[in-house]
DNA sequence: ATCAATGCAAAGGTTTTGCAAAAAT
DNA sequence: ATTTTTGCAAAACCTTTGCATTGAT
């Protein structure tokens, strides 16, 4: 996303350009693939900005994922986490997640096999489905190996 | 589930057979459909053993999840939730949901369309999936007919 | 000049932990 | 008899909020 595109929609909605909100932004937009804990974005901000507060990345956040600039996902560690959306589609496409229960990577991938799911889902129930989140969860290639010898003993 | 079989399966592991343990469970099986919260299922408790605690509670979940007796899920509401499982089979089958945003309301379904992806995910990457979750969100049909008259103006 | 956004510190809410007492094996 | 589990309270933790100050329009 082009600061020039982000600055429009925040002024599209009334919302002030400051160099906070734009720093969180290229923070969360240099660090690709990666899920960063509101924490995170502070010491990666802290560091091009020291003078920042911790409560204006939360309160930061919040109007990213309002606009849809970023996503808000959680791998259930007791974080919540962000990554880039794509706010400017008009389809969402979000990333889906495959996380290693004993290494913690994580492997993001996209795929819409959802939509056939989804039009059932309207058929059946009447629901209008605008968002849609995968979470998968395993054992990664290095670990699988292990996994297998731990599980032969249950 | 049947309390003979969870009995077993807490032996089988070395744990303690407790009161608590099987009130816990009891309570979430005695709510199916419901996706309760530490602090519900602790008052929900109460009422059958006024003394249980709330940390026996937490500390109880973790177990049950553990043993894969309940799942852990989130409505990104600031709240972890738990539902029934069914460790007894070998192939898992969770329920998916789809979250109204609006009214908060949540359809639980069923649906094994994971497979191929889950077997690509092995093939490209070596990833072993053993559990996968949906979320869906939008709006559900009490509610996208609101929802349509407030998006015209935006 | 006006109104929104920030930074700090304090408060909020959920979840975890230390420890002595109680319960299960 | 030994070891785990419980209950209570305190602590830890992430996140939100109040308020005066700063910054953007």
């Amino acid at each position: 996303m082009e600061q020039d595109l982000f600055k429009a929609i925040l002024r599209e909605r009334g919302l002030k350009v400051t160099n906070q909100r734009l720093l969180v932004l290229e923070t969360i937009a240099d660090h690709p693939g990666e899920h960063l804990t509101a924490e995170e974005i502070y010491e990666l901000a802290k560091d091009k900005y020291s003078e920042i507060g911790l409560a204006t990345i939360y309160r930061t956040v919040q109007v990213l994922v309002e606009l849809n600039v970023i996503d808000k996902v959680s791998f259930d560690d007791g974080f919540v986490r962000y990554e880039l959306g794509n706010a400017a589609e008009v389809k969402r496409h979000h990333h889906h997640h495959a996380i290693c229960k004993k290494c913690g990577k994580v492997l993001s991938f996209e795929g819409d096999l959802l939509e056939t799911l989804e039009q059932a889902l309207y058929d059946t129930a009447g629901f209008t489905v605008t968002d849609h989140e995968v979470k998968l969860t395993g054992y990664c290639r290095d670990c699988t190996k292990e996994k297998e010898s731990v599980r032969k003993n249950i």
